[in-house]
RNA sequence: CGGGCGGUAGCGCAGCCCGGUAGCGCACACGUCUGGGGGGCGUGGGGUCGCAAGUUCGAAUCUUGUUCGCCCGACCA
C-alpha cells in the first residue's frame, strides 16, 4: 500500500480525506453521502460515547430510544422546526416491492403499496419524542423529565465530508422538560458545559462557550448555545449545540402539567447533541503530516508494542518480555496491543502506527532485554528516548497523561495565536484571507449586517461569547454603535 | 442542485485521442536470506475495465443514460 499522505501545506482538504480512510477510521459507501465507520474509526466513537454517557448520567439523565421514523403530521406540527428541516429530508412512501414485469430478476415499488401517511426519516426526533412526552406528562412531579437518545439521524446535504457532514451520523439527543424557564435555561447551559468538559478533557480540543445570533440558531429554539473549536487551517467547526426551546415544542404537541397550586401551564424545554462530526474535529485538531494524533484518553489504542528479533530463540526471549509488559499496562487500565505480526517488519509497523495515531510506542529487542530497557516514543512529538524496564508501567501511565496534556497546550495556542481583534473592515478581511482563524469584532447586533458580512466576507458569526466583556464600539462593516465584540470565522 | 474532473486486480496508476480481447508498481501466496524507520532475490495467483443500453464483425477504448467519489459554487440544526 502506498502510504505517502498528501501534507497540510498542499491540500488541507485531500490531507483530511486520505487520513480518515488510511487512518482506517472510516470509508465512503455505496450509499451517496454515507459513510461505512471501521472497527478501528468505530472503537473510537465507542470511547467517545462511553464517556459521554457516563456524564450524561452523573448529571441525572437516562436513555430511552425512539422510533426512526416520524409520521409527517407529527413532523410538521413545530412549524419552524419543520420548515428549518424540510429542504433535507428522506421521506418513506411505500412499504413494498415487486418483481418488475418488463425487466426479469429485477424490482419495482409497488404502486399498490403506497403509505397513506408519507414517514420522514428523522432528522432530529423532536417531534416524534414531544409527541411521546405528552402522555408521560401530566404534573410538576412528573418533571423533570431529564432523556437522551442514542441514534442515527438522516440529513440530505448536498455536498458530503467523511465525518463532517454525511447523510447518515451517529449521535446523541438529549430531550428534556421542566416545570419553569429558569430551570430549562439552567439545563441548556449545564449541558453545554458538560460538552466543553469533554471536548477539552478527553479529546483535548479547547472551545469557546457561547451563543448563536437568531440567525443561526437551531429551527424551533428560542436560544442555540454552542461550543465552537479552530481547526489547523484556520477554520472554525461547531462542535456541539445546546438549545433553550422555550414551550414551543410543549405548546405544538399540548403538552401541559399542573402545577404545585394546580395551575396548568406548558413545560419548557431543552435539546442538545453531539455527532460523529466530533471525530472530524479530533482529526483536524491534532494530526500532522505523519498521520492522525489520538488524545490518550479516548486513543482506540493508547500503547503499542513492537518486536524487534532474529531467529525464532530471539522472538521467544522478546515474547516473553512484550507479554509481561504487556500485562503490567493492562492491569492499569491501559489499552495496548501487541503487534506481533510476523508480516510487517518493525520500520513498516512504526510508520503503521503512527499513521493510525497510537500515542505511545515501544520498540523492544534483544539489544533492549540485554540492558534492561525499552525504547518509547510519543506520536505528538515524535520523540524517541530509551528508559530503564523498572516501573515501565507507571512511566507509561505518566507519559499518556502529559501527551493528552501536550496535545491540548498546543492546540490552545494554536487557537490563541489565531484568534485576533479587528477594528476596522481591511483589518478583518486581511486576517480572514491570511492567518485566518477566530476574528473578535464588532457587529452592529442586525441580522442585515450579519447577513451582509457573510456575503461578502463568507465568514459568520460564530457565536457570542459567554465570558464575553462589554466594551463600546463601532460596528466593522455599518460603523453602527456596539457594545460587545462577536466572534467571527469561516467555519464548516 | 449547477460547473469541472475521475471510477481499469485489495491500493495507486498506465492503456482510451487513433476499436482487435488488459498491463505496471505496491499488496497477497509459497520458498529463501533477513529484521533497531515503510527489506532483497526467486516463483506464483488474482481483473466480465463502476453499471446499463447503443454503434460495430469486434468496445476498457466511440455514443447515450445512470451511479459513486473529488474540487469549485449554491445549500448546510
Amino acid at each position: 500500500m502506498g502510504k505517502e499522505l498528501t501534507t497540510r501545506a498542499e491540500d488541507y482538504s485531500q490531507w483530511y480525506n486520505e487520513l480518515v480512510v488510511k487512518g482506517q477510521l472510516a470509508d465512503h459507501s455505496a450509499v451517496r453521502g454515507c459513510m461505512v465507520i471501521k472497527p478501528y474509526g468505530y472503537a473510537l466513537w465507542e470511547n467517545m460515547r462511553d464517556q459521554l454517557d457516563k456524564m450524561f448520567k452523573e448529571t441525572g439523565h437516562v436513555n430511552a430510544y425512539f422510533p426512526l421514523f416520524v409520521p409527517k403530521s407529527l413532523f410538521e406540527a413545530e412549524e419552524k422546526n419543520a420548515e428549518g428541516f424540510a429542504k433535507e429530508c428522506a421521506i418513506v412512501t411505500h412499504y413494498r416491492l415487486k418483481s418488475d414485469p418488463d425487466n426479469k430478476g429485477k424490482l419495482i415499488v409497488d404502486p399498490d403499496a403506497k403509505l397513506e401517511e408519507e414517514l420522514i426519516i428523522r432528522p432530529t426526533s423532536e417531534a416524534i419524542i414531544w409527541n411521546t412526552y405528552k402522555g408521560w406528562i401530566q404534573s410538576y412531579r412528573d418533571l423533570p423529565l431529564l432523556i437522551n437518545q442514542w441514534a442515527n439521524v438522516v440529513r440530505w446535504e448536498m455536498r458530503t465530508r467523511l465525518f463532517l457532514r454525511t447523510a447518515e451520523f451517529l449521535w446523541q439527543e438529549g430531550h428534556t422538560a421542566h416545570a419553569t424557564k429558569e430551570e430549562a435555561v439552567e439545563e441548556t447551559l449545564k449541558m453545554l458545559d458538560v460538552y466543553a468538559a469533554f471536548v477539552e478533557e478527553y479529546m483535548a480540543v479547547p472551545v469557546i462557550r457561547g451563543v448563536k445570533t437568531p440567525n443561526e440558531r437551531f429551527a424551533g429554539a428560542e436560544d442555540t448555545y454552542c461550543i465552537e473549536a479552530l481547526m489547523q487551517d484556520g477554520k472554525a467547526l461547531q462542535a456541539g449545540t445546546s438549545h433553550f426551546l422555550g414551550q414551543n415544542f410543549a405548546k405544538a404537541f399540548d403538552v401541559k402539567f399542573s402545577d404545585k397550586n394546580n395551575k396548568l401551564d406548558y413545560v419548557w424545554a431543552t435539546s442538545w447533541g453531539v455527532s460523529t462530526r466530533l471525530i472530524g474535529a479530533l482529526i483536524m485538531a491534532h494530526s500532522d503530516d505523519q498521520g492522525l494524533v489520538m488524545p490518550p484518553r479516548i486513543a482506540p489504542l493508547q500503547v503499542v508494542i513492537v518486536p524487534i528479533y532474529k531467529g525464532e530463540e530471539g522472538k521467544m526471549l522478546v515474547d516473553n518480555k512484550a507479554i509481561e509488559i504487556m500485562d503490567g499496562l493492562k492491569k492499569l487500565g491501559i489499552r495496548v496491543k501487541y503487534d506481533d505480526n510476523d508480516n510487517a517488519r518493525p520500520g513498516w509497523k512504526f510508520a503503521e502506527h503512527e499513521l493510525k495515531g497510537v500515542p505511545v510506542r515501544i520498540a523492544l529487542g534483544m539489544r533492549d532485554l540485554e540492558n534492561n530497557v525499552v525504547e518509547l516514543a510519543r506520536r505528538d512529538t515524535k520523540e524517541k528516548f530509551t528508559v530503564s524496564l523498572d516501573g515501565i508501567e507507571n512511566y507509561i501511565q505518566k507519559l499518556l497523561e502529559d501527551i493528552q496534556q501536550n496535545i491540548y497546550d498546543r492546540a490552545l495556542a494554536f487557537r490563541t495565536e489565531h484568534t485576533t481583534e479587528a477594528n476596522s473592515w481591511e483589518e478583518f478581511t486581511s486576517i480572514l484571507d491570511g492567518k485566518a482563524g477566530f476574528v473578535s469584532a464588532h457587529w452592529d447586533g442586525t441580522a442585515e449586517t450579519e447577513e451582509k458580512i457573510k456575503q461578502e466576507s463568507k465568514a459568520t458569526i460564530r457565536c457570542i461569547p459567554l465570558r464575553n466583556t462589554h466594551e463600546d464600539g463601532k460596528c466593522i462593516l455599518t460603523g453602527n454603535p456596539s457594545t460587545q465584540r462577536v466572534l467571527f470565522a469561516r467555519a464548516y
